[in-house]
DNA sequence: ATAATTCATATCTGCTTGCTATGAATTAAA
DNA sequence: TTTAATTCATAGCAAGCAGATATGAATTAT
């Protein structure tokens, strides 16, 4: 029951963009620098955020990436499902307990309402709130978790 | 973000001694060939179940295990908790975002909602509640998770 | 004694995580 | 037109975890 570095990447990722982001675009090279992250690392995981339209890159020198959104209309839900993949506790908990087998099982409930949970929390939070913690607390850099 | 068979399998071993361990103990035996899992690798889950003291063993000949409790006083969050480890998505998440490095970063409030919105699913499901689903639907082996 | 059980360790295969490495393609600026 | 800065693409790699399997010792009812 664990985000990755994926997932926790990808939402500074995308808070460091929202903050630092205005009008132009965010070199990987710049937000590497500043959340003190391997470039290279976060290459892939801007790849599953560019993906899903998330973000747009622009090549070459000077280039970089740009939100495809106001940060209001994104949702964490949107970025961690780009990075983590589902955020299901298991595969079937997204059909509501229906999974293709057509089984129905005694523990599907409470996946079930895990994953509703789970969801409910992540879909209300927007990339703005995030960039606005951010910004109101200079610790954008910042994270509990060690590595 | 995924329950593993670890905790997938605890809740049917636990389900399956409170069906089906009236007065006194089910084997490890009995339990693998009714929910078609391996034995051995049952023995290893049943073990975190043990030091947890949610089972008690009987060794020996007609030995077995069985609840320390009723079923109704063990929680769906006690098991998942002994075989999984902790339900927290990130490891600070217990702390109400206060890791050990007393940082608050942009994003603890994020898993710690997740956090306490998973545990309110789970601590209020009992065993009892899987026990009286297990023997209305007879279906106490089945399970949707492929493998 | 014997058979049935739990308990204790050790091992193993395949997959995932969290990177690092190399280099090609693209483009702004000198 | 060269150069430097960037994204894009692919590959590799060490460590750990998942999901078992294997072997055998200790315990106990019969």
């Amino acid at each position: 029951m664990k985000i990755s570095t994926k997932g926790r990447y990808g939402l500074r990722i995308m808070t460091d963009i929202a903050v630092n982001g205005e009008g132009c675009c965010v070199s990987l090279k710049d937000i590497a620098e500043r959340e003190h992250l391997s470039e290279k690392y976060l290459e892939q995981i801007i790849n599953l955020l560019s993906k899903e339209g998330l973000v747009k890159s622009v090549r070459g020198a000077k280039g970089g990436y740009h939100l495809t959104k106001p940060a209001e209309e994104i949702t964490v839900e949107s970025i961690l499902k780009a990075t983590e993949g589902s955020l299901a506790p298991v595969a079937c908990a997204e059909d509501n307990g229906k999974c293709e087998n057509y089984c129905d099982c005694v523990t599907s409930f409470i996946w079930t309402q895990i994953y509703e949970a789970t969801i409910s929390v992540v879909s209300s939070i927007t990339l703005r709130d995030l960039a606005e913690r951010s910004i109101a607390t200079e610790k954008s850099g910042l994270e509990c978790i060690k590595k």
